[in-house]
RNA sequence: CGGGGCGUGGCUCAGUCCGGUAGAGCGCUGCGUUCGGGUCGCAGAGGUCCCCGGUUCGAAUCCGGGCGCCCCGACCA
């Protein structure tokens, strides 16, 4: 890296290629705390847009924004047995403070749960202050042995929603009608359409009854965990004394889910658009849609800036998030690599020319196939026309991806055999029938290095469910979706 | 915690075997030049060579100890 202009390509080091991408977009940098990052404007950028749409949806559906403490007495989270046994590992933990050593340590929060449902059991007497429906935006720490810019570093952002039902079904239909938001959010905002469904035993999260997941394919073929919503069933309220009297007055425990993405859903883009000349961002995230160049040559030096200006004025009236590139230490050349590289959607040039025959040159950062990459057009149209090409552009990288997805992805195996041809080949996404016995995934696993993502929703059920367990020995009692994760 | 590698200007690294005044490219600053796909030229700034100790007339280089980081394997949004 350093010195060389190019990136390494994906197709020589995918992982090579997106470290270096992720430094050299300024979307991250390493902090001097271990496994931390630092997100730059560039990435926080795209954080600030992933945030606003969600909190929207968030409250269209019902939904309060608060704000729970970073740290939670030890013994809350030793409370629920199978959730302690998951985080335990990864644990920071506060033993000092005020300059003397604390009579119960705090943890610092790898999720909230066990602090937020305490609370609830303050608010909640009756069943007429259900459902409680709260998301917090905060930042959470899970001690990792390995970590990698936005896909996992110790401390990240994320949203975690909690919420407390009257009823089984309320609280399943929540955990349901969130799965289905984020893969709504994930289709139109990110364009990275996930397959969604149930996880195994062995892949849910510690302390739920069941967890639902969104599972995204990366171009490297790989799967990443984008986004979980979990039914918490009484597990929690009933450690925490979460109690209501119902409208048959008797004392019932309420109902739990939780449910989060992270800032590695920011990873998640890099690795589903970016190419070998960098980021691609859908443009309903790009913090700048449309970077101006002017091409400052000659005498029309003043003409050209003030176009710009004019041009940038009338894309923000049409609601285009665009910005002026007027550095003059850089010749336009170098301003086309840097902003490619950062992955803005269009690219704008104004030059002497242009100012004659009212043009504008426009550049995408992919071109459609057939076309050229420059365009000149009239700078009327040029403008008018930007709004839709942006949503084009973000409708194109839905289809580009799903297009992936579908391609590499392989349905009726029936064999350990045929899973191992099928990842051999270059899968990503392999649909078997399973017997339901974790001893499956972990050969799988051992072997193959692969894992169950999920046991797929309805809508993405092959249309014969198969026969025979992926092992071979017994009959399956559910398709199940293999493919090496992140 | 096991296996491998590395610590030298802001970044990437050469120099270490074989001790002798600390280097390159990129970046940065200034001036000029150029500007429609990474302009060019000139001038310049910038280093406790990871730390501590030893050997030596002399250590980035040799010896001993320590620290830190990265990569690969077992856990994870």
């Amino acid at each position: 890296m350093g010195n060389n202009k190019q990136l390494t390509s994906q197709s020589e080091d995918f992982s090579a290629w997106y470290n270096e991408v992720v430094l050299r977009a300024e979307l991250a940098d390493h902090s001097p705390v271990r496994g931390s990052m630092v997100i730059r404007p560039w990435g926080y950028g795209i954080w600030e847009h992933m945030q606003s749409a969600l909190d929207t949806m968030f409250k269209e559906t019902g939904h309060e924004n608060a704000y729970f403490p970073l740290l939670i007495p030890m013994s809350f989270i030793e409370r629920e047995k199978e959730h302690i046994e998951g985080f335990a590992p990864e644990l920071a933990i506060v033993t000092r403070a005020g300059g003397k050593e604390l009579e119960e340590p705090y943890v610092v929060r790898p999720t909230s749960e066990t602090i937020i449902y305490s609370m609830y059991a303050k608010w909640v007497q009756s069943y007429r202050d259900l459902p409680v429906l709260l998301n917090q935006w905060a930042n959470v720490m899970r001690w990792e042995m390995r970590t990698r810019l936005f896909l996992r570093t110790s401390e990240f952002l994320w949203q975690e929603g909690h919420t407390a039902h009257a009823t089984a079904g309320e609280a399943e239909e929540e955990t349901l009608l969130i799965l289905k938001l984020y893969r709504k959010f994930m289709d139109e905002w990110l364009a990275m359409p996930p397959i969604t469904g149930l996880k195994s035993d062995s892949e849910k999260f510690a302390g739920a009854v069941n967890s639902y997941s969104c599972e995204a394919l990366m171009k490297d073929k790989k799967a990443l965990q984008a986004g979980t919503s979990h039914f918490l069933g009484q597990n929690f309220s009933k450690q925490f004394e979460l109690t209501f009297q119902s409208e048959a007055g008797t004392e019932e425990y309420a109902w739990n889910t939780s449910w989060g993405v992270s800032t590695r859903l920011i990873g998640g883009v890099v690795m589903t658009h970016g190419d070998d000349n960098g980021l691609v961002i859908p443009p309903r995230l790009a913090p700048t849609q449309v970077v101006i160049i002017p091409i400052l040559a000659g005498e029309e030096t003043s003409g050209v800036l003030e176009k710009a200006d004019e041009v940038l004025g009338r894309l923000k009236k049409l609601g285009v998030r665009a910005k002026i590139d007027s550095r003059d230490n850089l010749s336009p050349g170098a301003k086309y690599f840097e902003w490619e590289r950062k992955g803005v959607p269009f690219r704008v040039e104004i030059g002497p020319k242009d100012l004659q025959n009212e043009q504008l040159a426009l550049v995408r950062r992919l071109t459609p196939e057939g076309e050229n990459r420059k365009a000149f057009l009239p700078e009327t149209e040029a403008i008018t026309k930007l709004p839709e090409k942006l949503e084009y552009f973000q409708d194109d990288l839905l289809e580009a991806a799903r297009t992936r997805r579908d391609d590499s992805t392989v349905r009726g195996v029936n064999s350990f055999g045929e899973l191992k041809e099928a990842f051999d080949s270059g899968a990503g996404f392999v649909y078997t029938g399973w017997s339901g016995n974790p001893a499956v995934e972990d050969t799988v696993k051992e072997q193959l290095k692969a894992t169950i993502r999920v046991l797929p929703g309805e809508e993405f059920l092959s249309e014969s469910s198969p026969r025979k367990c992926v092992s071979g020995d017994t009959d399956s009692v559910t398709e199940v979706v293999w493919a090496r994760a992140y």
